[in-house]
DNA sequence: TAAAATAACTTGTCTATACAAGCTGAATAA
DNA sequence: TTATTCAGCTTGTATAGACAAGTTATTTTA
């Protein structure tokens, strides 16, 4: 799964923080130990470790070691670039996700919040619509425009794990590779109120979002509902 | 100023895509060509490529090179780590700062937004108190909480164009080195919403961050309400 | 003519090494 | 005792080279 070196070193990095075997304050092994250990030079381990800093999950100083960074605010974590699931549950939230349709092929829609190429315009794409939930409370309202043409039956079996981008890297190996967004505050229109179980213009923030990934010219859309009442969002640069 | 051979690359690179010497699309050098013109290796460019990458002004395309990134969106980019008139500014909107109060010395508040070491609360900090315009429409409201102790004359001298990041930069050598923040939608109370030129409970968005720095054991509070009305935040990853 | 192979470029991953710079605690000197 | 120095660790920057992998345009082949 894991084709280089650094992206092994990166995940089982990360798994054993994820999995509480590193506390807050806790100190990662040093570079050279680490270098010893997967029997790799050091120039790729701090690729690995670079990527761990950029993810938030440690902080490295120079002369001490790494860090690993709190993750224990009561915020949720889904201002960064990974998949809601992914980056939300490390923090002890009980996540779920509920769709509202049967996804289903369609064509973008008129007007569209990014310039689409011909192509995609042309083509068309899969179009999902879920609600996801920390600790019971509809915290998001996210519709999602995925082109699928050039995916061989993607429609055809089910979301790994209800995760879009898990099934396109474990199905398809398309990795995420960055995000660009637009955020607003608005108003919750009734029907949006009624999902996020929040007041009628009660405030909340409206995101656009368009993924890029390691398939040139294929990109993932989202327009994102975002009830901030009860979690925050948060994000790490 | 800059210390290091790929902060010299970035900060080059980065002049001529913001003088508008490269356009939307245009691609940059290819690593080999940047190695030859600055006489270092390849992985240092990389460095400083990597820098761009992270922050949006360019994309890289294995096989292809290095193309530079559309940067004319009509939302403002202030969700990045850098300070705000550095990051609105390449877009070709007007941009103003006014100072509420005259920054002075105080404690910090007894709620505050983030945890505080002892030294932090016993030493106080520098409270700043800005509203930023865009295009004449106040946008940004900002109240900054700066621990200067350790930092010689820092209240005594005026901040090098308004900006407080650029002052901590030249006159203190402390880079901006992350962000953390949290996120929320909330109706604007009336002396905010005044401020912001918008009615009493529109929806706003607020943040609290924390800027880490280059300096050890040294950060930047900020809390922020945002109009998004006419403008939208952005970032790219 | 149309498809396939190839060459020449690009960026991505990785090795092996060197030295600079920051942190910490133990040895040393006042 | 109290500073200061210093050795030994850490991460940060940089060199010089190798090969893998993706893109593009040209050349060769069917």
């Amino acid at each position: 799964m894991s084709k280089h070196q650094y992206q092994r070193v990166y995940q089982e990095l990360k798994s054993l923080i994820e999995a509480g075997q590193y506390q807050e304050g806790d100190m990662l092994p040093s570079e050279n130990e680490l270098s010893n250990q997967y029997g790799i030079t050091r120039v790729t381990v701090r690729q690995a470790l670079g990527e761990l800093v950029r993810d938030g999950f440690i902080n490295r100083i120079q002369g001490k070691g790494s860090v690993i960074q709190a993750n224990s605010r009561p915020s949720l974590g889904l201002l960064s670039f990974k998949g809601f699931s992914e980056v939300v549950q490390k923090s002890h939230h009980e996540v779920k996700t509920i769709f509202l349709k049967t996804p289903a092929l369609t064509s973008f829609p008129d007007k569209f919040f990014y310039n689409l190429t011909e192509e995609e315009l042309d083509k068309g794409c899969l179009y999902i619509e879920r609600v996801r939930f920390a600790d019971d409370a509809p915290v998001l309202l996210e519709y999602s425009y995925v082109p699928v043409w050039g995916l061989k039956n993607f429609i055809d079996e089910p979301l790994i794990e209800n995760s879009l981008f898990k099934t396109l890297s474990i199905r398809y190996n398309i990795e995420i590779k960055g995000l660009e967004q637009e955020i607003r505050a608005v108003g919750a229109e009734a029907g949006t109120a009624f999902l996020l179980k929040t007041p009628t213009n009660a405030p909340i923030i409206q995101m656009y979002r368009r993924y890029s990934t390691s398939k040139r010219g294929f990109y993932v859309y989202s327009s994102l509902f975002c009830n901030t009442e009860k979690y925050a969002m948060g994000s790490t640069w």
